[in-house]
DNA sequence: TATGTTAGTGAGTAATTACTCACAAGAGGT
DNA sequence: ACCTCTTGTGAGTAATTACTCACTAACATA
């Protein structure tokens, strides 16, 4: 038998490793045999942490959820103008998606779309928590003259955020054969300036 | 015993219910059972049209691409002026994913991106055609003055794809509350009206 | 060092998977 | 009405799936 481990510390093992093989394998591939073995225990292990392999999918949410949220607080503490934080929120979020390569896959699953609704509300509400971010200070970028009022805040919102995604796909389906941080960047540096034209 | 059908009837049968499955239950999950039952015949009748699963999948790619290729055909064919033909571009992509709304999760599954390197090839040369297409009118668009020529024309094409990605991903998270092809070519105007500020 | 608690195992389960094969029967041409 | 080609079936296969359960051994604490 291998070193035993406290529960929570094995549970974040299994959320890892579940993590890793959802990019590999894909988030409905992946069976909890897969998970045991990179995890290093037996299959029968994993359920006695998760009842049902729909509640590791929970958990994997929570965990994303949080670590997404995380970022979003510290680029808007570490900033101070609407310009920048906007600037600091897409970096934060391409940076999570290098981190966890495999989050746009886990929103196409079917494990997220078709059987665990509980897994798909909660991605909702992420998304659209991030939305209202934007949102937000877009509208501060619009009080301070940086951008033009002549596109509405939530539809710009709605353009950065698809790029945002837009950006990930190309990148995974191009077997991320460039460096998503600065390509996203440059890109967002693309549509802030037409966004400004206004103030030309 | 049910009513006998010629094989290329069949076949067809037999694509489109997996392309209704394939948004049902997900890409990665639908069984040969799923779908023998969904056609209305036994199992062994898929075998005897499509000798592996894999082939089946190909099928599939080839029908998907057949009728991308002829929407976008026609896009062109029915448009003079690059403006037209840009909208008419992104209207026809947005029309084929209401008509097949399994396409994102197709472009996402592992069947595609993991095990059937033959699908994924036929769909990667699709992609590029429709991305090479959008370059095309972009620069004609920057040629007759209606988009101003500060925005690399690869940038703007990579901006409206994401942005169709983009508007696909909300609307299926959001269990499809609203329409796709109108929302989202009202996004569209908003980022060509943005495209266009040099000539204000 | 003894004991209660908890992480982990080994060996199962029934259900489902893609796929096979010998055979049956509808349909069209003659 | 016959013959033949082709579509379809019934009954299998071995492999894999999520999940269970009786049991064992490591750890914390006293």
């Amino acid at each position: 038998m291998l070193q035993r481990k406290p529960a929570e510390d094995r549970k974040a093992d299994i959320v890892e490793a579940l993590l890793r093989l959802a990019d590999q394998i894909g988030p409905d591939r992946l069976t909890t045999n897969d998970i045991a073995r990179e995890v290093g225990v037996t299959q029968a292990a994993i359920f006695r942490h998760f009842p049902t392999k729909a509640e590791l999918w929970s958990a994997v949410g929570e965990v994303i959820a949080a670590r997404l949220a995380e970022a979003w607080q510290q680029a808007l503490a570490a900033n101070t103008t609407p310009k920048d934080r906007l600037r600091a929120l897409i970096a934060a979020q391409l940076r999570q998606i290098e981190a966890i390569p495999a989050l746009p896959a886990i929103l196409h699953s079917r494990e997220l779309n078709v059987d665990n609704a509980n897994l798909r509300q909660r991605f909702r509400g992420i998304l659209l928590q991030y939305q209202a971010h934007l949102v937000a200070n877009l509208e501060g970028m619009i009080a301070d003259g940086s951008i033009t009022p002549d596109v509405r805040p939530q539809d710009a919102a709605i353009l950065l955020t698809s790029l945002v995604q837009g950006i990930a796909i190309r990148w995974s389906l191009g077997s991320r054969g460039f460096a998503l941080q600065p390509e996203g960047l440059r890109l967002l540096d693309v549509q802030l300036a037409l966004f400004a034209y206004g103030e030309r």
